[in-house]
DNA sequence: GTCGCTATGTCATCGCTGATGACTTGAGTC
DNA sequence: GACTCAAGTCATCAGCGATGACATAGCGAC
């Protein structure tokens, strides 16, 4: 199991650090949240699992910092709608989707969960919305902008949470293409602005 | 904190495994599956934490017993797409949304994860896919539209996702009707069959 | 070189959790 | 009113995350 149980590093703490969180990715892909024990990826990263706590608090925010979501959505927007959506979608497919486990893992209250899943679709959605609404446009524009970005970036969230934690079968059966291919008219739909249309495929 | 806890019910096995349910579904909707203790539970129940197990096997197992998800599609399918779009997401409001958490509560096994994650969806997937793809279809159309009414679910699946789980702001902010209203057009194009268009506001 | 200090890592242990099997008590039957 | 079996309880277990006291490696000062 443990692969560097018995290996003896050198000390030095930021590699260290790295270990625990690949180890903590690997354990973390492989099996959700309650079946991954901090002894486990301890025992995987060589190290005593009371380090885990030292580094990063507790497993939640070990969880957090192991799967910190990064997609970046800017440059991807300059490839069109159907180019943001593969880019989007495979990053999920990559592993990102594992960030979608945060509210059921995350403290109890009500603030942080909010907090939380706004701070992942917000990263998002904020630039689509941007480009939805165009620049300058009046409150009640920018109010149907981000419904509207928002439902993109739910829709996206929901091909990610389908695919690769629920793992339906026709989900899981066609290729990104497929899919791409299929989604994307019915996002344009809902972007209704130019300055998403041009530079397509 | 437990209501029902001195209170002395007479022993009906029915009635007591009710009360189990209220109180786990009270629970487990105020706070994730991990801050949720089968002796809270059983506290509120009146009830010892053992007759637990005896009724539900397991804590899982009584989570999955409270959010057994019963959304009926195929009446709400006579509705039209807006009616089917609006039957749902209210039906997700309520509380299915809890569903979504079986993932990260179910066993590691990939097998359940991918047993739950279809059962889930195509409850959902199986009558819409067989009204877009229409009667006697050939395979390749079959398999598209399997894919088209997954992609359809998924979409439902992510709005309900950010709305209930990730509490996105424009989605909690925005009312249900508003929602129906941008999302439906965009699915539109998706069914791209005649059988969903009829009888549509 | 070796001393000493601090960051780095370990150990022992706590309270709590879900699970479990042996035990007790009540309601219905005759 | 005793019998019986379902209904509910109790005592206890192993494993978890968390925690503070403890040990030691590495590095600069001299």
């Amino acid at each position: 199991m443990s692969t560097a149980a018995v290996m003896h590093h050198p000390r030095n703490a930021v590699a260290t650090r790295e270990r625990i969180l690949d180890a903590a990715r690997v354990r973390f892909t492989g099996a959700h949240f309650d079946a991954v024990t901090i002894r486990d990826i301890a025992g995987d990263a060589g190290v005593d699992a009371a380090l885990i706590k030292r580094y990063f608090g507790s497993k939640q925010q070990l969880f957090a910092a192991a799967f910190q979501p990064s997609i970046d959505v800017d440059e991807a927007l300059d490839l069109g709608l159907a180019g943001l959506v593969r880019h989007v979608l495979s990053r999920i497919d990559e592993g990102v989707h594992q960030a979608f486990a945060v509210p059921f893992v995350g403290e109890p209250s009500d603030d942080d969960v909010t907090r939380l899943g706004n701070e992942l679709v917000s990263r998002l959605s904020e630039p689509i919305a941007a480009r939805v609404a165009g620049i300058d446009p009046s409150d009640a524009e920018r109010r149907s902008a981000r419904l509207r970005a928002d439902l993109m970036v739910s829709v996206l969230v929901g091909i990610g949470y389908t695919r690769n934690v629920l793992r339906v079968d026709a989900m899981t059966d066609s290729s990104l293409d497929e899919i791409v291919d299929q989604i994307t008219p019915a996002l344009r739909v809902l972007s209704a602005a130019e300055q998403l249309q041009d530079g397509d495929r």
